[in-house]
DNA sequence: TAAAAGCGTTGACCTGAATCAACTTCATTT
DNA sequence: AAATGAAGTTGATTCAGGTCAACGCTTTTA
């Protein structure tokens, strides 16, 4: 079932009583997005905080110029949304749609912020998520600013053989900050 | 004095008793850091979390080239470490060390998890912490992929003014993944 | 099953920023 | 006050990766 997706990665990080698992399930909205079908469009308000159960996401945004730039893929067992826009209710930055068809759970703010008063452990639950997204985000920046377009290709390749296997080439090489033309040059060497 | 200056930070996110206050202070150590000195280096487990209640500290990455990448400028009121060193005792990647005389409060990764079992609340303040950097460092690695040069200079100098008169011009290029000599010149067109 | 769209490759060319190096302030030490 | 060393500027040159465009191959869609 759905839920068990989303329980056993939370018990990942933290317990949970039966009692709290039901009050946790019950704010969040299941719902099933096709493949190329948007779960949330620039401009928009984020509304939902997503929690993918099985399917592939991406976010992006689309510059002046109008070249897409992927700032994140989101596979099954990842959470997803634009966190500045969800918790402030401006208008979003991004664009997230779907790559593949996909299963989601969806959790408003206002029951987000509810859930975590009721179940303060989600808290240390959502603290941990952050925390260790917080040290990936890091970590692609500094790649970002020290290696060469072959480096990052081939750290992807080395970090994420999944991804490379299940996404177009010219979807990861805006995720490197790259072209599709200099990844396709490129992978000979590696 | 230096503990009020945490309090005041944790109250901007969270609401602390007297006594929890009494338990969160008892975790952390004060310490002074003169300009120039280090607080971690490179290969070594990031002991400690630290607080900076005053000054400034610069967190940054040396490559094989011996070329240094700045990560994070960390001014009074925020927080650094290297996480992922920290949380999980593996050699950190980072150097951080001080570009002005700093006050600073450190907790260790064994108290920091005392301390949230104790006050779960501090769960929920490292959760909007943390959450509000991944904002962050998302935005500056969207930056990093779709700006030019000079509109990454522009940007920084609109979003952190105060940063750019207390920090040296090369240290503000390392930072934007940009040479001192870059931004010497296109400093002219802005 | 024909047409259209998406994806990958390759070539020719261009350019923004890096590199390297010299020279100047300016600040810190002694 | 001399000396050392950061910090900033500027010029000449190079080059990694972008841009633009053409061409096949495969997958969707009509």
């Amino acid at each position: 079932m759905i839920y068990d997706i989303l329980f056993k990665h939370l018990e990942q990080k933290i317990q949970l009583s039966e009692v709290e698992k039901e009050i946790v399930k019950s704010y969040f909205i299941p719902k099933t997005l096709k493949k190329r079908k948007l779960l949330l469009q620039e401009g928009y308000v984020c509304k939902y905080l997503t929690f993918v159960a099985s399917g592939l996401l991406k976010t992006y945004h689309i510059d002046e110029k109008g070249k897409e730039h992927i700032s994140q893929f989101t596979p099954e067992g990842w959470w997803t949304s634009d966190m500045h826009s969800f918790f402030h209710s401006v208008p979003s930055q991004y664009t997230i749609d779907a790559l593949e068809d996909s299963e989601l759970l969806m959790i408003t703010a206002e029951d987000f912020e509810n859930m975590t008063l009721q179940v303060p452990v989600m808290d240390r639950y959502f603290r941990l998520l952050f925390q260790n997204s917080l040290v990936v985000k890091e970590r692609r920046l500094v790649t970002a600013h020290t290696l060469t377009a072959e480096e990052k290709y081939r750290q992807l390749v080395e970090n994420n053989p999944g991804l490379v296997n299940r996404v177009p080439q010219n979807l990861l090489a805006s995720y490197l900050g790259l072209t599709a033309a200099t990844v396709s040059r490129l992978k000979k060497n590696v």
